[in-house]
RNA sequence: GCGGGCGUAGCUCAGUUGGUUAGAGCGCCAGAUUGUGAUUCUGGAUGUCGCCGGUUCAAUUCCGGUCGCUCGCCCCA
């Protein structure tokens, strides 16, 4: 506990950060809804067994990098990681699996317990999108063709590159996996430590590996189109196929890859280079083995999920809040018109403060550093005769409005 | 969890080869203007030099630890 600090990877959003986040998810959420998702929010916590047990207690994400404590019951309870198992354990408690198919939008903290770097942190922001319960490749397209379409909206697709794979099927992914691991056992002495532990672990990862004598390793790796099951072929062709019909640009990248079992067929991720090692600005993918494992009915389901606060950092500068109008009385008797007079002016929805105190010049200036359209003087010469005096803030002009045309007049400031 | 860099005013940064009163710009406050903002001029305050300890006559400066940030590794379900 160090004082006055928040908790490391933790911040604070303040205004201009917070519009840009609401830039984003707004964005998000109008486009989503455009193709027919449906908003949704489950607990930002949930009993540490919805997300170890899909993942499975070996991997480092449930080791090392999730935030588990024991609540005053003594339940284990962690701060969710990701969305997509909170949001499947959703679906089973309320008998969702009966009205499938499914289209789901959400945003929302996560938590991971990991060392913050740039666009890195412990508590971050997503925008998920599931559809459940679709085993054609179609909702791969339109899953993929909805995350290009809001990242274009946001003015970012262009910075971003779409990298595109399959995992195959069950019996794809287990041929391949078979062959990697008898090549790599060939290859121990060549492999970095790293690459030995994931050969234990999760072998695909290796191909995916930074080290020098393990890409050497690599180049000689067997290649996974041809272990693909006739029925994965033909799945992956018709999602290039759709995409290529949209006009969506992506690379093939092999190396892209998904450690657990119940991923498979597409995996995808719109990445860049703007972000150093955190290139991922968006990325999901087929996981029709989840829903299974977690103990419901085998459902199909394809999502993804996007950071907030990466998306925050690549987008321009979204539109201020919209220009007040600021009231600026004189006196007792100009306050207490101007408050009656800024509340119906509210009402009739313009956007109003009422400055607090201080002479009219200092009050002015805080008009102006407010970013004021206009101010509204009240004096005692004002309402001795029933007007206000009204200054454009870009003109410099200044008028004298009967009060009862007030609204009229500011209509075009609204 | 592992390795590198950094930490001085609200912000961006300079500086002290260890020396007594630590600086700039922006921003902030006040005045010129007690009925007029943005411009201009004048003046003012910025501070635990991240924190704790060590070395030293003397530490913001050197050393160690710690916290935070940052870049990368691991990982990203």
């Amino acid at each position: 506990m160090a004082g006055l600090q928040p908790v490391r990877g933790t911040q604070d959003l303040l205004p201009d950060a917070h519009r840009r986040h609401r830039a984003v998810i707004e964005t998000a959420r109008g486009i989503a809804a455009r193709y027919g998702y449906q908003e949704i929010a489950t607990p930002i916590f949930e009993f540490t067994e919805v997300f170890a047990r899909p993942i499975g207690v070996s991997s480092d994400i449930v080791s090392k990098e999730m935030y588990t404590f024991k609540d005053r019951g003594e339940e284990e309870i962690t701060l969710r990681p990701e969305y997509t198992a909170g949001i499947v354990r959703a679906i089973l408690s309320n008998g969702l699996t009966q009205s499938l198919p499914l289209k789901l939008f959400a945003s929302g903290p996560m938590f991971r317990y990991e060392r913050p770097q740039k666009g890195r942190f412990r508590q971050f922001h997503q925008i998920d999108v599931e559809l459940i319960g679709v085993a054609q490749p179609l909702g791969d397209v339109e899953a993929i063709a909805l995350g290009a379409e809001i990242l274009d909206a946001l003015g970012i697709l262009k910075r971003t590159v779409l990298e595109l794979n399959t995992l195959g099927d069950t019996a794809s992914r287990a041929a391949y996996r078979a062959a990697l691991v008898s090549y790599y056992d060939g290859h121990k002495g060549s492999l970095s430590e790293d690459s030995l532990r994931r050969l234990e672990v999760n072998p695909l990862r290796i191909l995916d590996s930074k080290d020098e004598g393990d890409k050497r390793v690599n180049a000689e790796a067997p290649a996974f189109e041809a272990y693909l099951t006739q029925e994965a072929h033909d799945f992956f062709a018709k999602v290039r196929g759709g995409l290529d019909a949209l006009g969506i640009a992506y690379q093939l990248n092999p190396r892209l890859v998904r450690g657990l079992d119940y991923y498979c067929h597409t995996a995808f991720e719109f990445v860049t280079t703007d972000l150093g090692a955190q290139g991922t600005v968006l990325g999901g993918g087929r996981y029709d083995g989840l829903m299974g494992i977690m103990g419901g009915p085998e459902t199909p389901g394809i999502g993804w999920a996007a950071g907030i606060e990466r998306l925050a950092l690549l987008i321009d500068e979204p539109a201020g809040p919209q220009r007040p109008i600021v009231i600026v009385p004189l006196g007792e008797a100009g306050e207490a018109a101007g408050l009656t007079i800024a509340q119906s002016l509210r009402r009739a929805g313009f956007s109003v403060d009422l400055g607090y105190s201080g002479n009219l010049s200092r009050r002015m200036k805080r008009a102006d550093k407010l970013n004021a359209r206009a101010a509204i003087i009240l004096g005692d010469n004002e309402l001795a005769r029933q007007v206000a005096t009204l200054r454009d803030f870009d003109s410099g002009e200044q008028v004298e409005v009967p009060l009862s045309e007030l609204e009229a007049r500011l209509a075009p400031f609204r």
